[in-house]
DNA sequence: TGACAAGTTTAGGTATGCCTAACTTAATTA
DNA sequence: TAATTAAGTTAGGCATACCTAAACTTGTCA
């Protein structure tokens, strides 16, 4: 309901977390998945048996857990929906980094992918064009401290540098 | 457990939509809401017992539904979520208007009032920024539209006009 | 090889949040 | 005022998604 994928938050969250599983551990394991989304371990299965017969994981009673094709690409997919809301978070808005973290993993189900990549070619415009990039993204913080100190825009605008093409 | 309202997104959303009908028909009634959230009558009541248990309504069977304190200033935050989001989506991503409203909708629940509050500010420094601005917007626009095609830079900084201290 | 420990599954329970259908209340109209 | 009708409620059902506790596999080590 919620995005292109017709899982459910919960479901999503488990492929997101096997594909990080597969990174670090090699393998998923379902005692490392009840951790990693601080649920307890019986709750696992009834999770991993509705995503197996979706055909998104390859589950076999007590042996570990990997991602089929159908399951790699929509775990990429949500991851890449969370690492583009994590860095606007992060980097952009400049929130601390635990709230960044886990407001992506929240929002990352809510949002569509036509609209995390409008967010992704925004980030990328703000860091590519000589009115925006990391000093702009700078004066912004300051912007946000001061309550209502004037900034000296005549001297910002003329520190604009563009760069030479390439 | 999403944000700082103990609410569901369930029942965040009732509140947001009994604080619109309190707007445009002066009073909420159950049909209203069930229209609005696109849900059966039947289910309507059991959410509003459980508002009023929680202090957020003023709930009598068979009567009209009005917020209490508590609960008009917890929809109008709801609310308040939901504008900024949408007006981030509309105007800065250029979403299209369908789009941003029901993914606004959806992000409302997941986002807390301090990461709202620096989108709202970022959007601010947007359009007060003499570097950024409607113009800037506007390019941002031409970038996502021309795939490669290369900006003329200089021309566009030469552009930034900066307005009169007030 | 057999027993143990760790990991996994099963079974039964809770809460949320929706559905439908039958029933009750309130308001309107004849 | 009685009958009709619209609105609202109740009751029972279903799906999701979590919990706990008990039972079951599996691999390892004495």
């Amino acid at each position: 309901m919620p995005t292109e994928s017709n899982l459910s938050e919960s479901l999503e969250n488990y492929l997101e977390v096997i594909l990080e599983l597969e990174g670090t551990q090699k393998v998923a394991r379902a005692k490392n998945i009840a951790e990693r989304l601080q649920i307890q371990p019986g709750s696992v299965t009834g999770a991993l048996k509705n995503l197996s017969e979706k055909g998104y994981i390859h589950y076999k009673p007590y042996s570990y857990i990997t991602l089929t094709a159908k399951g790699r690409g929509c775990a990429e997919e949500i991851t890449y929906r969370h690492r583009a809301l994590n860095n606007f978070f992060l980097n952009v808005l400049q929130i601390d980094p635990v709230t960044a973290q886990e407001t992506a993993c929240r929002v990352e189900h809510a949002i569509d992918k036509k609209t995390i990549d409008r967010l992704v070619r925004f980030i990328e415009y703000i860091y590519t064009c000589p009115r925006a990039g990391e000093a702009w993204i700078q004066a912004f913080a300051d912007y946000c401290a001061a309550g209502r100190k004037k900034a000296d825009c005549h001297h910002c605008v003329q520190s604009i540098s563009i760069p030479a093409e390439k």
